[in-house]
DNA sequence: CATGAATGAGTATTCATTCAT
DNA sequence: AATGAATGAATACTCATTCAT
């Protein structure tokens, strides 16, 4: 899984072959077929991979209020990509562009599009139960800033202008300020960082979150 | 040009071949090598050649007041592709997806990315100046809103989840009435169709706009 | 033994694997090749098999007179194979055919050539004594008959027309009434069936002969 | 067609490899694939090219008078092979019983198989036209003969042993004055010879005939 | 005895690109 | 300007065989 990543990073999707991924692991190529039946196969137990530890790493943040919850996963989606900015999110981009195509992928992003709304479903209803967030309707709520969040990301590092990341940020922030938050709750400064997968990166630990390079596709790796 | 759009419609970009595309010609598959100096530089010239086409429709639009064009252009990201709904938006994603490994690619789409926000920017100042836009910082909103528009065309194409869609639309609305429109607009219930491309969908002619398979990537297409 | 015969039949020679014979037992595949030095010493090993199978089937015809023996071993080139009608006789037929590249093939197909022969000498030998047959070059009749019976048969299932098979059994009748046969011998309508190989068959038992699916090759099976 | 010839001679048909063939060729081995869908087409071209030179060499026979014919094509089949005894002929017996699984062979040999009966239905009728023949049953003839003639030839090659084939060849003359000839008919001693491919023989020649690698399978070829 | 895991050496096929004509 | 033919370099996937356990 973890060479399946660096290649994945290294090379994009498209020109990721076996034998690259097979050439991180002290493994030969043949031993990837041993173990998944496909290429395609192997790509698509990575995307469970990526999601069981996507929703590893929610439930570390179940104690937090909601607030700070929510801005833990805005700021997410905003955060430098520590190791391999284009790469992976790259990678992932191609992977959701491929989706179409293929019924397994369609299946695994679906999947992985439902636990990044669960997730934000959970802690709006949160927020409207102890009071720090106003009535709404989460799931359009939700749908909004995924849309937003999603498209900011996508913009940042293919265009590569970090500039409008602020903007969008900002609109954001502002529209949780009128649409989501109680009159007397405010966008936390500096919330809880969003966990990130320490399966994959070098080598991280902490325990409360830990930078790490967060990003969440429909893949929410 | 029309060929490439058709081959690019037909098998994504990963699958695309050189055969593919002179299929759709008269000519033979060299004769694409010896217009262009190779794949790449023919994709290349095809995004200009989209990029062409974007401007001159844009220009199109420059009659009418700036809460139609504002509401024209919002919806055109929206509006459900005709011929070939994932075909084109997902062969684009996967271009996009490609750029960070092409220098090439990146200019490009840099350039349709510009286009873009200066159609908004354009339309939001020209509100302000006739008064139907209150005061606001245009880039931000700019790059808000395509933000938000972006992520909504590519999760509803890669999701396949149609439903989604109305609840951008409805926090584009509202936002729009919110930070942009003066007290007395309203968000145009049937606005002009943002004019589609006529020289790739099979026969289109129009002035006043066109149903087209509007759409508009990073490509501007 | 009995899971090659079965994936022999099911795959042919050529595309058979060590997994197929593998999945057809109850051990693995390096099991295999922890009892046969190599997949073609497996199938040398089956070509043994099939060939003490034969001798047997034989031996229990011994008791019969020869014209009945004789119009047995004919009939049982003829006889429509039950389970696996192409199957068996095909994957037979590519090992015929890869023997001239295998020493070791070549040998096993000799003596099974040799055992056939010598099954018809007997006959006909036995037939001659009894007076049944008139007298007559045994290895000549036999090396004929056997050329025509051989060739029908690959004939009947390569090309899977029955029809040619009736007009070449009738001319072996006609033969054996010209060449073999005393004058006052005539051709078993109904004569015994030639027993059936009832390690490889579901479940067969028998004494007298037993249906089955008969059919030699130069492996005589 | 004659690199596949070569290659087909030399590693038999299921050792047989694309590179195997481009290596005879003076191109590489993807000009096969630019020229040929897949090795089986290639394959299935080859043996319509085998056809074709069959029913070319049929007809120079046409001249001759029907025993002198009939005398040809039975001694064709036991003729020596001169270039590759075994390869030729044991790749072809192995396409042979590949037949049954692919569907494009199967037509194929089905055809030649028909060339085949043809040639010997329309000597036999000649035969019994001119008067050289008694009239008889031409199909259950030409299918006794074909069979005897094949059956013969295989066991020729897989088992090696020529002695077999004098055995068969004294039947077949047998079975021929019996019930083919005219009683004044004799079995032409030195008949004309089948003329051989001289489109795979390395260098033919002669308009008589010439020696060649006689044979006929199923393939006629 | 038995096996899960592993692999080296293939194999057909693909494709962007070239080039003689 | 155009093309049919050709190709080198890849690429996913296969399989008989090995081996540590």
């Amino acid at each position: 899984m973890r060479a399946t990543y660096e290649a994945l990073c290294a090379e994009g999707y498209s020109d990721l072959t076996a034998q690259a991924i097979a050439d991180r692991t002290e493994k030969s190529k043949a031993a990837l077929f041993y173990h998944y039946d496909s290429k395609e196969g192997l790509l698509a137990a990575f995307m469970d991979y990526l999601l069981e530890g996507y929703e590893h790493r929610v439930a570390l943040l179940a104690e937090y209020p909601p607030a700070e919850r929510l801005a833990a996963f805005v700021e997410w989606w905003f955060s430098p990509a520590s190791d391999d900015p284009t790469g992976y999110h790259t990678a992932m981009l191609e992977l959701r562009a491929r989706a179409p195509y293929d019924e397994r992928f369609r299946e695994k992003l679906r999947a992985s599009d439902a636990a990044l709304r669960e997730t934000l479903t959970d802690i709006l209803e949160d927020g409207v139960e102890t009071g720090a967030f106003q009535p709404h309707d989460s799931e359009a709520v939700a749908d909004f800033l995924l849309a937003t969040l999603d498209g900011a990301r996508i913009r940042r590092f293919t265009l590569a202008r970090d500039a409008y990341s602020d903007h969008v940020r900002a609109g954001v922030v502002e529209y949780l300020h009128n649409y989501v938050f109680s009159p007397d709750t405010t966008y936390p400064t500096d919330p809880v960082t969003f966990p990130a997968d320490d399966r994959l990166t070098g080598s991280t630990d902490t325990g409360d979150g830990g930078g790490g390079a967060p990003s969440a596709d429909e893949d929410a790796r």
